[in-house]
DNA sequence: GAGTTTGAAACT
DNA sequence: CAGTTTCAAACTC
C-alpha cells in the first residue's frame, strides 16, 4: 500500500513532534490525495482569523445568543432529508458509518455547541457553519467510505508532500497522514471541473480560477471541519479503505453544492469581506500551491502545522486586503512563511499579485520557477529573484478591472500560457470591460521590448533606460492611445496622480503600471509595492469598494430573459455599480461610465437627460413597470429593487452603498456558477442559471468565483422544497430574488440599517408583492413563469442550510422563517 | 497635436 | 453631505 512516496513522507522529519504520532500508511488515492490537498489548517488559526473578522466587523450579539437553537434546527432539516437513512448510530461516535457521515459532523456541531463547546467563544460560532459544511461536504466525498471523520481530522495535518505531521492534537489517538500529491490532486480537481462543464469553453485560466476557489473555499471548510472532528473525535481510526475516484467524483459533485453552500453560509464576517475574497481568491491557490510545492522535507513537524495555518492566514488575509501588513507580520512568525506563507502584501493587495497567484496555479512549476511573484519576504530570502519575478511573470495573470478576466502573457510563457488560450469572450464587449491591455501588452512588452529590464548588464540597462527616458511622452501617449484605439486597450497617461490614484486607469485596476505606460512619477510599480499597497489601502478605507468592478453583470440575466428579451443579451444587462453622473454628455460619450462599458444607465445613475444608447435611465421606470407586467421578462436591476424596496414604487433616491453592495453580489453568482458549473443535480436543472453564467459578456468570471459559492450549496438539500412552495406565490421573483441576495451579501450593518422590506412591499407598484416582509423567500418562488424557474431555485439557494450558526442566520431571520415554512409545508405534503 | 470638455475622484 | 478642486480621459478643432 505504501508508495515510495509515501514511504518517504512518512520518513519526513518528525523530530519536533510532541506527541507520539504513530503514522498509519495511507493507500494511495486520488482521491485521498485530493482531499490531503486541501491545505488542512490548524484550529489555532482559524480561531485567530475568526477574530480577525470579528474586529473588522463586529458580530450582533443576537447570533451567538441562539446559536444552538438554529444550529438544532438545521440538524434536524439535514437528517430528515438525508441522513435519516443512513443511520443513527453516529451520535457520539466518529462516523463508522460511512453513509452517516454527515450525522457525525452535524453531531459533531451540535455537540460543540449544546455542551457549550471548550471555549465557547464567538469563534466556535462563527466556524460552526462552515464546519458543517465541510462534513457535508466531505461526508459527500466518502460517503462509501468508513471512518471518513478520520479523514477529515486528518486533513487538519495532513502536510504536503513527504511531510509526515503528527496527527493528533496530544490526545489519544495516532493518526497517519496522507502525503498528498499535489499535482495530482489539481488535476482531479480540474478534470472534475472539467467533466462537469460541457456547456461551455473553459479557459485554462478559469480552470485555474474555479480551483483557487475550490481551494480556497475548501481550505477554510477543511480547516473548521477538522477542527471540529478533532475536538469530537479524536478517538476515530484512521479510515482503511479509499474509495475510487469515480465515486469521489460522484460525491464531489453531490456534495458540491454543499460546499460551495459553505461560502454562503460563512460568518458575516466573511461576507463582508467578500470582496476582496473575489479579488484575491487568488491568493490562497497560490499559497496553496506553493505550500505543495515545498519540499516538506525540510520543516519539522511542528512547522507543517504552521505552514497550514499560514495558508489559513493567508486566505484570511485575502480576505481582507485592508490589513495585508497585519496580516504579512503575523504570518512571519511561521517558520515557513518565507514560502507558504509569504503572500506578498502587495500581492494581497494588487491584482498584478493575484495574477502572478493564478499563474502559479496554472502552472506551479512555472511558479516557482519566476518566483516573480515572491513576495517582499520571499524577496528577503532569495535576493535577486524578486526583481525578475514581476518581469517574469510569464503566465497568464488575471486582473480584475471591472470585473473582467484579464490574461496576459509575456514572451517566455507565450507558448505555455498562451493567451490564445483564453477565450476573447470571457472578456467584456465594452472598451471598460476588457483586459486592460496595458497590463497585457504592458507586461509583454516589458519583457520582450524593455531589455534593461529583462536582465540586461547594467550599462545596457541605463542605455535602454535613457533610451526610454528619451522617448517622448508623447510618443508614449500617442503609442498608448493608438494601442488603445486599435485594440481596445488602455494605458494611462497619469502625470499628476503618480498613478496612485484613482484616476489612474491601471491603479483603479489593480495593476501595475508598465513602460508602455505614459505616466509620469508613476509610483505604481512593483519596486513601490509598499507605497501602491498603502494607498491602494486608505483609498480602500474610505471606500471599500473602490477596486470593485464598476460594473456588474447581473444575475437575473437567464437564458430565458435573454432569449424572451434580446435587449437583454447585450451588455446592458450589466450596469455599473454606482451610475453616473453625467450632466451635458447625455450619457451618449464615453464621459459616461455606462456608456463606456456599453452598458444601459439605471437608476443608480443620477445622470441628467440621459440618453444612453444602450439604455436609458429615463426609460428604467417604463421598463420596471413592463417588468411588473410580465415578470418572465424582468431584468430588474438591483438598483431598481432597491429602489422598489425602499421608495415605495417610486424611483427616487438610493443609496449608492446600497447599490454597490447588492450589484456585488450580483455579481458573484454569475461568476460563481461559471467557476464551478456542475454542483448539484438542482443546479444542473437550471438552465438558465448556468447560461447566465456563459453569458459572453460576463464581466466577472473569476475574481468573484468564491462569493458565489455562498449562493448555491443550499440547494442541493431542498431541491423539492422550491418546487412545492414557489406555486404558491406570485410575487416578484426577479426582485425577490435580487433583494435576498443582496441582503444576504450585504454588510450585517446595512441590512439592519436599509431594508425597509415592508414599506417596499406594501407599497409596490402593481401591487404584486404583498407577502410578509419577513418572507423574502417567498418571493423567491412567486413566477410561475418557466423563465424564473432557475432563477426561484438559484434563490433558494441562497437560503441558508445552516443559517443558524452564523449571526448571519439572525439578521437573516425572515429567510430562515421561510425555509421553517417550507419544511412544514413539505412535511405537511 | 493643442486645447477644450467632461465627469470621476479627491478634497474641503 | 454638499460644494469645490483636481485629475485624466474623451473629445474637438
Amino acid at each position: 500500500m505504501d508508495s515510495p512516496e509515501q514511504a518517504d513522507q512518512i520518513k519526513a522529519p518528525s523530530s519536533s513532534t510532541p506527541t507520539s504520532s504513530q503514522t498509519v500508511p495511507v493507500p494511495e488515492s486520488p482521491i485521498f490525495d485530493y482531499l490531503s490537498n486541501l491545505s488542512p489548517i490548524k484550529s489555532v488559526k482559524a480561531a485567530r482569523y475568526q477574530r480577525f473578522f470579528e474586529t473588522h466587523f463586529p458580530t450582533p450579539p443576537p447570533v451567538f445568543s441562539t446559536p444552538r437553537l438554529d444550529l438544532q434546527r438545521e440538524t434536524s432539516f439535514l437528517k430528515s432529508d438525508k441522513i435519516d437513512e443512513a443511520g443513527s448510530d453516529v451520535h457520539g461516535k466518529c462516523g463508522n458509518r460511512a453513509n452517516a457521515i454527515l450525522i457525525p459532523c452535524l453531531e459533531s456541531l451540535e455537540k460543540a455547541v449544546q455542551s457549550g463547546s471548550p471555549s465557547g467563544c464567538v469563534d466556535e460560532y462563527l466556524t460552526d457553519p462552515v464546519e458543517v459544511e465541510d462534513c457535508t461536504n466531505s461526508a459527500g466525498s466518502h460517503v462509501r467510505q468508513p471512518n471518513n471523520l478520520n479523514r477529515l481530522l486528518q486533513f487538519r495535518y495532513t502536510v504536503p508532500k513527504e511531510t509526515i505531521p503528527k496527527v493528533n492534537d496530544g490526545n489519544s489517538e495516532d493518526c497517519k497522514i496522507m502525503l498528498p500529491d499535489q499535482a495530482k490532486s489539481v488535476d482531479l480537481i480540474e478534470t472534475a471541473v472539467d467533466e462537469r462543464d460541457t456547456e461551455r469553453f473553459v479557459g485554462p485560466l478559469e480552470l485555474t480560477s474555479k480551483n483557487v476557489n475550490d481551494q480556497i473555499t475548501r481550505n477554510v471548510k477543511l480547516q473548521n471541519a477538522g477542527d471540529q472532528l478533532n475536538r469530537q473525535s479524536s478517538n476515530c481510526q484512521f479510515p482503511k479503505s479509499f474509495q475510487s475516484v469515480e465515486s469521489y467524483k460522484d460525491c464531489l459533485e453531490n456534495s458540491g453544492s454543499a460546499s460551495e453552500g459553505s461560502s454562503k453560509e460563512a460568518t458575516l464576517q466573511q461576507r463582508g469581506t467578500r470582496r476582496h475574497l473575489q479579488f484575491e481568491a487568488a491568493m490562497t491557490w497560490k499559497s496553496t500551491e506553493e505550500e505543495n510545492l515545498i519540499p516538506s522535507h525540510v520543516e519539522p513537524r511542528g512547522v507543517s502545522n504552521h505552514r497550514h495555518t499560514m495558508s489559513s492566514d493567508q486566505a484570511i488575509a485575502s480576505w481582507n486586503s485592508l490589513c495585508p501588513s497585519e496580516f504579512v507580520r503575523s504570518t512571519q512568525h511561521g517558520g515557513t512563511l518565507a514560502i507558504s506563507g509569504s503572500i506578498p502584501s502587495g500581492t494581497v493587495l494588487h491584482r498584478n499579485s493575484i495574477s502572478r497567484s493564478l499563474s502559479t496555479g496554472s502552472d506551479r512549476v512555472l511558479s516557482k520557477k519566476f518566483g516573480g511573484y515572491m513576495s517582499s519576504q520571499e524577496e528577503k530570502l532569495t535576493p535577486g529573484h524578486s526583481n525578475n519575478l514581476a518581469k517574469s511573470l510569464n503566465s497568464c495573470f488575471i486582473s480584475s478591472a471591472a470585473g473582467d478576466l484579464h490574461a496576459c502573457v509575456d514572451s517566455n510563457q507565450q507558448d505555455d500560457h498562451g493567451v490564445e488560450e483564453i477565450s476573447p469572450d470571457i472578456f467584456e464587449s465594452s472598451d471598460s470591460m476588457k483586459p486592460p491591455c496595458n497590463y497585457l501588452h504592458a507586461a509583454f512588452s516589458e519583457q520582450q521590448a524593455d531589455p534593461s529590464e529583462g536582465g540586461m548588464h547594467t550599462s545596457e540597462s541605463i542605455d535602454r533606460a535613457d533610451e526610454l527616458n528619451q522617448m517622448s511622452l508623447k510618443k508614449k501617449r500617442k503609442r498608448a492611445a493608438l494601442s488603445s484605439e486599435s485594440e481596445g486597450c488602455k494605458r494611462c497617461n497619469c502625470r499628476r496622480s503618480k498613478c496612485l490614484k484613482l484616476y489612474c486607469e491601471c491603479f483603479a485596476a489593480g495593476v501595475y503600471c508598465v513602460d508602455s505606460c505614459a505616466c509620469e512619477s508613476c509610483y505604481n510599480k512593483p519596486e513601490y509595492e509598499d507605497t501602491v499597497l498603502d494607498t491602494r489601502q486608505q483609498i480602500e478605507s474610505r471606500n471599500p469598494l473602490a477596486f470593485a468592478p464598476k460594473i456588474v453583470k447581473h444575475a437575473t440575466d437567464s437564458p430565458a430573459n435573454v432569449l424572451d428579451d434580446g435587449n437583454w443579451t447585450t451588455p446592458a444587462s450589466a450596469r455599473h455599480k454606482r451610475g453616473c453622473n453625467c450632466k451635458k454628455s447625455k450619457c451618449l460619450k464615453k464621459y459616461c461610465e455606462c456608456y463606456q462599458a456599453k452598458v444601459g444607465c439605471s437608476d443608480a445613475c443620477r445622470c441628467e437627460g440621459c440618453n444612453n444608447s444602450f439604455g436609458k435611465k429615463a426609460g428604467s421606470m417604463y421598463q420596471r413597470a413592463e417588468r411588473w407586467k410580465n415578470p418572465s421578462h424582468c431584468k430588474l436591476d438591483a438598483t431598481e429593487t432597491d429602489i422598489d424596496r425602499t421608495e415605495v414604487g417610486t424611483v427616487t433616491h438610493f443609496s449608492p452603498r446600497w447599490e454597490e453592495f447588492t450589484e456585488i453580489s450580483n455579481l458573484t453568482p454569475l461568476s460563481h456558477y461559471s467557476g464551478a458549473p456542475s454542483v448539484s443535480p438542482s443546479t444542473r436543472d437550471c438552465p438558465k442559471v448556468s447560461q447566465a453564467q456563459l453569458h459572453p459578456g460576463s464581466s466577472s468570471l473569476e475574481p468573484s468565483a468564491n462569493h458565489l459559492r455562498w449562493h448555491y450549496s443550499p440547494m442541493s438539500f431542498t431541491p423539492q422544497l422550491i418546487e412545492n412552495k414557489e406555486a404558491h406565490h406570485e410575487l416578484d421573483s426577479e426582485n425577490a430574488f435580487t433583494e435576498i441576495r443582496s441582503y444576504d451579501d450585504m454588510p450585517e450593518m446595512l441590512k439592519n440599517t436599509s431594508t425597509p422590506t415592508k414599506e417596499i412591499k406594501a407599497c409596490s407598484p402593481n401591487k404584486k408583492r404583498v407577502s410578509p416582509p419577513q418572507f423574502l423567500s417567498q418571493e423567491l418562488m412567486s413566477s410561475s413563469s418557466s423563465g424564473m424557474q432557475s432563477v426561484r431555485k438559484f434563490v433558494w439557494q441562497t437560503v441558508p442550510s445552516f443559517p443558524p450558526l452564523t449571526p448571519y442566520s439572525k439578521s437573516n431571520e425572515g429567510i430562515t422563517q421561510t425555509e421553517s415554512d417550507l419544511k412544514r409545508n413539505t412535511g405537511d405534503h
